[in-house]
DNA sequence: ATTTATTTTTAGTCTTATCTAAATTATATT
DNA sequence: AATATAATTTAGATAAGACTAAAAATAAAT
């Protein structure tokens, strides 16, 4: 009945690649997120097509059923929850946690995963500033962008990241820069579209256009 | 380099079984603790005994390796510590958390075990009164011995439980037996063995032979 | 000391999930 | 439109871990 753990991350992939089941998502591209061959995505998307988790079009990709989305929530919910749980009641750093989540995610036990959802007072939104499902497997909605799509003159609060690797954050903590911080946007440059920005606190600093493409604000003004 | 859930199962119950590497384990006492046939326990120890974890003289049974002994005791401590967690802090019942520390004991993090180690405060007993393995795979000591073996007129506190299933576990709470509690063995029947005990708490109960059995506990006087 | 019963092992099969290499289909380029 | 390139699928192989059925070893019982 349980599904195994290859299944569940198949699926968990598959909605994070298509920015939950709006979009189709490609062999190579799975396969490169999932670090596999191209041939053994294909073998495990006829066995998920087979369950009725996604529709596979041959050649041309996969899209999510209604109950392969509705499992893939289930497994997303758990990952952000563990994150959160790992930053914060046992003090992880926010680019510790993801290869644990990875394992704690597959988890089976429903009334785990709510109590531990209880335990941190059901929380909106993960340490990476994703939102988490909700035991019904909605996600809070949140307008974010981009903070290199923001023009000159813009203010807004961190909220996220889109790179999730240790690399990206260690370096986001080396500018300085934290979720819940509260910058503007003083210029931008024509040269090589880097960002001058200031941060609340009062420092300045410039970040190159690959930093300010993965992180995400909420604009304020 | 990890070991398979399989393969960390297998050591562990070999474990429980030789009383922590002290005896020899036969096929069959595996295989029925385990719920597998003896065929596939065979299998998996001529795979152990390559790996150095056991040695196993074929007809005769296995015992653990030093190295086998010390895997074991981590898969142990980690059973133990999440037990705990699951009860302690997020309020389940001691007969509801050993499916789930089933699943949680093949985490595969030094680091997060040892913060949950400390987050529950350097525990040394599960809320089964099981002792807990430290991180260097010690076992701390206790003299306890079943209830059953003891004369009348002793008093003891109770320590732990030999019957870990969620029937017996049921059972105590239906009694009103808790961890903990001090009582004392008014007489002893020579007809079917049962006992007539005294609670701290002054209630007075009846409970049969294998329920003494049982029943551990650390003898005051 | 044979025979019977029990335990354990061997031999061969199955499933899941991966791989490599080859074949096929789709896309891009002249 | 023909051909080259890239993406995808098929075919066949492998490893882990379980199974059944049969053979072999050990233990028990007459």
């Amino acid at each position: 009945m349980a599904n195994t753990q290859s299944v569940e991350n198949y699926l968990k992939v598959i909605c994070n690649l298509s920015e939950f089941g709006k979009t189709s998502v490609t062999t190579n591209k799975l396969a490169a997120a999932m670090e596999m061959k191209a041939a053994s995505v294909t073998d495990m998307m006829k066995k998920l097509a087979n369950r009725k988790f996604i529709k596979h079009i041959p050649y041309k990709g996969v899209t999510l059923t209604e109950q392969g989305k509705k499992t893939a929530m289930q497994i997303i919910r758990k990952h952000r929850l563990w994150e959160l749980f790992l930053t914060s009641t046992l003090h992880f750093k926010w680019d510790e946690v993801h290869n644990i989540a990875e394992q704690m995610e597959h988890i089976e036990s429903d009334e785990l995963i709510n109590r531990i959802d209880k335990f941190l007072g059901y929380p909106k939104y993960d340490p990476h500033g994703d939102p988490i499902p909700d035991s019904k497997g909605r996600l809070p909605l949140r307008n974010s962008t981009s903070l290199a799509s923001c023009e000159a003159g813009y203010s807004g609060t961190v909220t996220g990241v889109q790179d999730h690797s240790a690399a990206y954050l260690n370096h986001l903590v080396l500018l300085g820069i934290q979720l819940g911080d509260n910058l503007k946007i003083i210029s931008k440059s024509d040269y090589d579209k880097s960002l001058k920005i200031k941060l609340s606190k009062g420092k300045e600093l410039f970040i190159t256009q690959d930093v300010a493409n993965n992180l995400m604000i909420t604009k304020i003004k």
